[in-house]
DNA sequence: GTGGTCTAGACCACG
DNA sequence: GTGGTCTAGACCACT
């Protein structure tokens, strides 16, 4: 099973299946045209009610991330141009604003801050790489 | 007034308070020894309930951020040794791969979020230096 | 083939197929006692489910438009006298409304709105012409 | 009550709250600041779950049209910019083709269609105008 | 079998 | 008291 559902963490569950699916998606291990799991298959798998695997999916659809076709089932849809760029930029600004002040916080200034992201985008390649080929 | 509480976002009105004040302690606005504003006076600047300011005091308070002298005041603290720092650092980690799922989205890739990084990184650098001398 | 079938439109695609065969009625393409493709051919056509043709060829018999004939096949009728009409109307009085709402949305007040369905319906009846001469 | 819900439509509930509430604002019965019935009132008042409002609230919120204000409650938002306005448009002008074919098989032609919309607009005016004053 | 909707009842975070 | 999330179980329309 590729979707790890933590039940504990305050994240919403259905988030967390968004995110997971948006994460598969990038890294390449869902592709355009790949079918997902059924709405009931999936929450069977992750031992969660079917209900909020419906709404992960139903706002994936409306993010233009996958596409449900009636009685067939739902499938990954090719990239879409994305919307809102400058609003969701303006959010991601704010989300490494709050990790530099995190990050101050344990001692780390700009220039190691920089070092770091690098680091951890590497390995997140190298991790990309791996699923490619699997 | 160098705080600014949108009450509209999704972001708890506490946690903004918390970031706030921790980006100030970053920046070099305040500085430790520096006196914060009491709860009761922080709450009508912003016009938000005591209940909220007090909440973000006392969680800042476990962070070791600030010092609460019973009768004297609220005052900002030496920057302590940061505790459970692979615990921090592992949530950073998963922030930054959130954040470049969500730049895969909008078509950059790893090289393409590492540059961008740097810019905001730089911005705020620049940012902190204006304030610095303010 | 002059039916066009979105399979991932929210609309269901048996009254996609009614509304398509309507419109040709109306728009004088296809006209009483002209034959219609059988149910297995049009879902070949389609490539849609057979039931779902079917269901669409009952729903317009129901409807008058269609008639079919044991053994001989499936026909466009003359024109009937309508049934329900002052429901119909009434249904199509709150699709109105609701277009409303939605021009509003948009900026348009009830004037700038029936400018707008004018230069619509004129659209179709140029597009109905052009289709009466091919 | 201003809200009117027919459980036996086959317009899902959700939706019904969600065009009452636009219909409401284009028809000036409620204005921006003005606060809504909260999810478990309104939940109440329309002997509907409280999970099916407040699906309708969050697409309201999504569509712009409301703003939640954490703790306090939900108000009507200044009207914002349209998003996708062609799209909408396109969704519209599709919208009064069905309803031309429909209005054909009632006996009407191009030219009287217009002149129902127009005297359907007009008596929605005159709803509206009821509504200001009231 | 597919997703979509709804009810009932519960718990939680926030203010 | 406010909205948000989740589970459990049911029904429905579409293919």
């Amino acid at each position: 099973m590729w979707l790890k559902i933590d039940s504990r963490s305050a994240e919403p569950i259905y988030l967390q299946i968004i995110r997971g699916i948006k994460a598969s998606v990038a890294k390449g291990v869902l592709k355009a045209g790949d079918k997902l799991s059924s709405v009931r298959e999936l929450s069977a798998e992750l031992t969660v009610n079917h209900n909020t695997v419906a709404k992960a999916y139903q706002e994936l659809e409306r993010d233009g991330v996958i596409e449900v076709v009636r009685g067939r089932g739902t499938f990954i849809r090719e990239a879409a141009v994305p919307t809102d760029v400058d609003e969701r930029l303006d959010a991601m600004k704010t989300s490494v604003w709050n990790l530099l002040v995190e990050a101050h916080h344990l001692g780390m200034d700009g220039l190691a801050f920089k070092r770091w992201v690098g680091t951890v985008v590497d390995a997140w390649q190298t991790d990309k790489e791996r699923d490619e080929h699997a």
